[in-house]
DNA sequence: ATGAAAGCGCTAACAG
DNA sequence: CTGTTAGCGCTTTCAT
């Protein structure tokens, strides 16, 4: 060995001349690439630039980089893209894209590389995750209603596909059983979409039924609980003087809207550290799957308070306007 | 050369097997990784996921992949995630973090790597860049608010070391001299950082320095202007009742505030997409830097109308809330 | 035309 | 312990 201080110098001057070590090239001997691949659905869903960040800070402080790719919700370029990313010799995968059955997490697994979800989670818990309790956080908006004095609560939840959406309803239903409300059917449904126009129309679904009146709504979702507001718009209700509604996931700006939405905030950026650093952990070493659950919390703004004793509720279905043009392209979301 | 058919069979069976071709040893012959870099100030900022995704999208449909880079606004990490993605031997490079005087686009310049602008861009524009016509856009709001009769308005820009926040401001002043209005210093501020504290902080100089009423106020940012709401609530101040208000950006969900807020909604997607455009021409043969401008549109809400005959105006400074714990961190953002 | 061989930049295994 | 060499998977060049 060299004495410390010419090693130094040598560095020094390496860096002067520009030398920068190409990992590719060395990669292709120790076959690690330090190159970590994320998948995601959709980077316009609020919820998943805070996730992405906690995972890309998190591997780069490990001297990791994020190849990112977003399969804009088409399980084709899912394939496609993972595809590409495996080619390219990644050392882990980041999923956010799971369904409960997910033919390419099966695929992922078989092919042996390792593997964190983060957000959404699979049905069979054999791939490390790193989720939010969903379970809780239906709890918490549930208790939070019921605390007010609301017994008669609707839900409206999202894909049941997806694990989220899934554990929300099933949370619910548990929920409202167990404190002895009736669950008529009436009262829930289910969107196809995260979305505005999906919640607005599951709401609409339910108002359609003119059930017997209710006087707060869970929903699986910020988005979704926006399009409740739409449909109450529609409908001629008032939130939360006729109806109170809770949103999940504290998305930004929520706090700023006409009645503060009352949420349930999901740690988000942790759930991506949390993620990188499972990752990174089974990159070091074979490790049995864990899944990690973080505890969300609420957050009560102004869309819920007791129910009123003079609640108003409509006699007749609205007049229904040519067409709503208030989300003109349906764009898919996800949680 | 054998037949065709034989080729497809044999590309069948190397699918089969597994094969996926390694794009690292082919590039470390060819010099080249089929990979970008892409170097952001801060996600979570909602004005670069549409442009990233605009980026990923062009750059998958093109067989290229984005690595990205968060540098959560910090020059030291802005440099050295730079020298990693430099190492890891990418094509290009697309930078959104751009200051006018910027010390890194220079090095990159001189390292010879493909480089393209984004949203941003420097005063010596001798690099390739995609950027709003941020003149244009300031001037739609002008027009807007001086045709609603509004005669003296007010301006609070952003980091006057940005593209955008420079050009912004340079256009309100040009457009008011233009006009005839009396531009009086005291009418405008320009804040350290396009968040809405600092606009609500630079709203609060302004109103602090008790100027002749003012029926009006543009802002560089949407951001910007959520301050600019919450010091108008400081000060007793109805928007749009006593002061009418501009955003730019078109940030989500701004059309569902109290007053929905009236913006300038900038082609975010295209941006990115015209970006990864112009760095993959690059990439293909040495080009003459191009700036890209792309024009913005007005997106009326209701934040604006005509100035009322009996505006309400604050006597006095307000009563000061112990501190007020609306934006607890000071996250920095970005335009 | 077809097939063998050299070498991209690096590291690990190997002699010296 | 130090210095040399082979080879990662691919492309390109050079003989055949």
């Amino acid at each position: 060995m060299v004495s410390v201080e010419v090693a130094e110098k040598v560095r020094d001057v390496a860096r002067k001349l520009g030398y920068l070590r190409n990992p590719l090239a060395s990669g292709l001997r120790t076959r690690r690439s330090h190159t970590v691949g994320v998948l995601i659905p959709d980077l316009t869903n609020p919820v998943f630039p805070p996730i992405i960040r906690g995972i890309e800070r998190t591997l780069a402080a490990h001297g990791y980089v994020a190849l990112l790719a977003d399969s804009g919700n088409s399980s084709k370029n899912k394939q496609a893209l993972t595809e590409g990313l495996l080619a390219r010799q990644i050392d882990g995968l980041i999923l956010a894209t799971a369904h409960r059955k997910d033919k390419l997490v099966e695929k992922c697994l078989d092919f042996g590389i390792p593997l964190v979800l983060v957000n959404r989670t699979v049905d069979k818990h054999h791939v490390a995750s790193v989720i939010n309790d969903d379970e809780l956080g239906i709890k918490l908006a549930f208790d939070h209603l019921v605390g007010l004095g609301h017994r008669r609560i609707a839900f409206v939840g999202g894909p049941q596909n997806t694990s989220t959406a899934h554990e929300r309803y099933r949370a619910f239903l548990k929920l409202a059983r167990l404190a002895g409300l009736a669950v008529e059917r009436q009262l829930t449904a289910n969107s196809d979409a995260f979305t505005e126009a999906a919640g607005q129309s599951a709401m609409n679904r339910i108002l359609a039924s003119h059930p017997e009146p209710f006087t707060a709504v869970i929903t699986a979702n910020d988005l979704l609980a926006l399009g409740c507001l739409d449909a109450f718009h529609e409908w001629g209700l008032r939130c939360p003087a006729d109806i109170s509604l809770t949103g999940f996931n504290h998305v930004r700006f929520m706090d700023r809207l006409k009645p503060r939405l009352t949420t349930i905030q999901i740690p988000h950026d942790e759930l991506g550290v949390r993620a990188a650093l499972l990752l990174l952990e089974q990159i070091g070493k074979e490790t049995a799957p864990t899944t990690i659950r973080l505890k969300p919390r609420l957050v009560t703004g102004d869309s819920t308070r007791a129910p009123s004793k003079n609640q108003r509720w409509p006699a007749a279905d609205p007049v229904k306007a040519p067409r709503s043009t208030r989300h003109p392209r349906a764009v898919l979301g996800a949680s």
